[in-house]
DNA sequence: ACAAAAGTGTTGCTGGTACACCCATGA
DNA sequence: TCATGGGTGTACCAGCAACACTTTTGT
């Protein structure tokens, strides 16, 4: 077969940024590298690109290696490029954001990768442009999340209204009302309400809803704009906070 | 130095969706390509990641040559790496989306790289994956023009608020009101109106505006929710109609 | 005068925000 | 019975959609 002849041909690699939700706090999944350079550094969890697959079914093969799990919420980010990025050998990465479930995962993990998953603002120093990785992720997290309800992919089957207030308290660093809040999550139509309640936060009790997963499906295009301004940071009481 | 070892070196490439706008109509800018495979049929025009730049450097360079033209916007896109998409040799392509003036524009480009600008419902077959790229650049325009004042790249110096509806109705596929748009668009402080009026399209003729640069750069992450519901096609009438 | 496009005025309504209030229950 | 978090009710208001209306000017 004829090729493109003269031109430099390099190394591709994907690397995962991979948020979870334990019911609590948005977390963050990093392995310690363990090979050179930068072995025994904190870095995002990646591969290199296989020559019969594609750069999505590197990062699904490298997920699910890492967190036993299939299925899990998977979509390109963005590609890095620059040619001293990775100082061993010119490497373009190919980045993904997935979003899963920490009570689904579990797991041997943190021994054989030695993962380990970090609150958002309590992350390790990273490798190479993995912070930029990071923080680009966490950006398109709430654009996307403000458009689409990609949040659920956080959630467990069984959660509660102020379970996904504190998600999303915790994607767009901010507080809700809680009326509001829930009085719009609940006119969506996805949640499906159970019979008993999360009785670990109050005396009361919250009551646990499920997901609608057909109504999930069907309406993902139209969830637009639940949440209105994504980039102001600030409390509900109207005090605005910086970025941490 | 050391080396990744045992794993895959491929090409990356880079490939460009145009958008421009010439007052009238929204268009994309398409070459015949000029080497083979699919040699002498429609494509976006791109080139190999070289050595020495990112992908970000090989997009410029490739739009500057096309173009003639410095400081396009430009913007990454998706990139796509199915292992057969280029059936000569592995190869990836980084997509990146750029907006330009077709009036800046002009030239000589038509005869050195055959190039040609398609209205973007009559644009011709494309090689590989290319039609999808610009699916993709079309529908990653829409979302972010919702958000972010981006088309302002595509006007030249001086328009009309027509105009700019013009290009808004093409981009999002539908009608507005012009009252309600003017009011929008003026309520944006980013305009200044000028002396002088656009006769071409009307007796009364329309006033010219310019952009205030200033304002623009400060108030660029503010200008949110400007379209509220990219996703709906329809007419002002209420008709709703398919996409093309 | 009139046609045609530019531009303004007005009104009703949607739905978001703020915040007061009620509820259930363990200690 | 009181403290605490869960959940509901409601009144106000910004801003958007719809559409009627006025302006300008070439033919």
């Amino acid at each position: 077969m004829t090729k493109y002849n003269k031109q430099t041909r390099l190394l591709a690699a994907i690397d995962c940024i991979i948020f979870g939700f334990d019911g609590e706090k948005l977390k963050l999944l990093l392995i310690k590298r363990a090979f050179e350079p930068a072995k025994d550094r904190w870095s995002l969890m990646g591969g290199f690109v296989q020559p019969n697959e594609s750069a999505e079914d590197a990062a699904y093969r490298v997920l699910s290696k890492l967190t036993g799990l299939e299925g899990v919420y998977l979509e390109q980010l963005h590609t890095f490029s620059k040619p001293q990025r990775d100082p061993m050998e010119r490497t373009i990465s190919i980045t993904y954001t997935a979003l899963i479930d920490i009570l689904r995962y579990q797991k041997q993990i943190t021994e054989e990768f030695q993962a380990e998953w970090f609150l958002l603002n309590e992350s390790p120093e990273l490798i190479f442009d993995h912070q930029e990785m990071v923080d680009m992720a966490k950006e398109h997290i709430r654009h996307k999340a403000a458009m689409y309800p990609i949040l659920f992919e956080l959630l467990p089957e069984k959660f509660t209204l102020p379970h996904v207030q504190s998600l999303f308290e915790d994607v767009y660093e901010t507080t809700f009302d809680k009326g509001n809040f829930s009085r719009k999550l609940l006119s969506t139509g996805f949640l499906i309400k159970q019979k008993d309640k999360d009785k670990t936060n109050s005396k009361k009790g919250a009551f646990y809803y499920k997901l609608d997963k057909k109504k999930y499906q069907k309406n993902f295009n139209t969830f637009q704009h639940f949440i209105r301004n994504p980039k102001i940071v600030k409390k509900a009481n109207g005090e605005v906070v910086g970025e941490q």
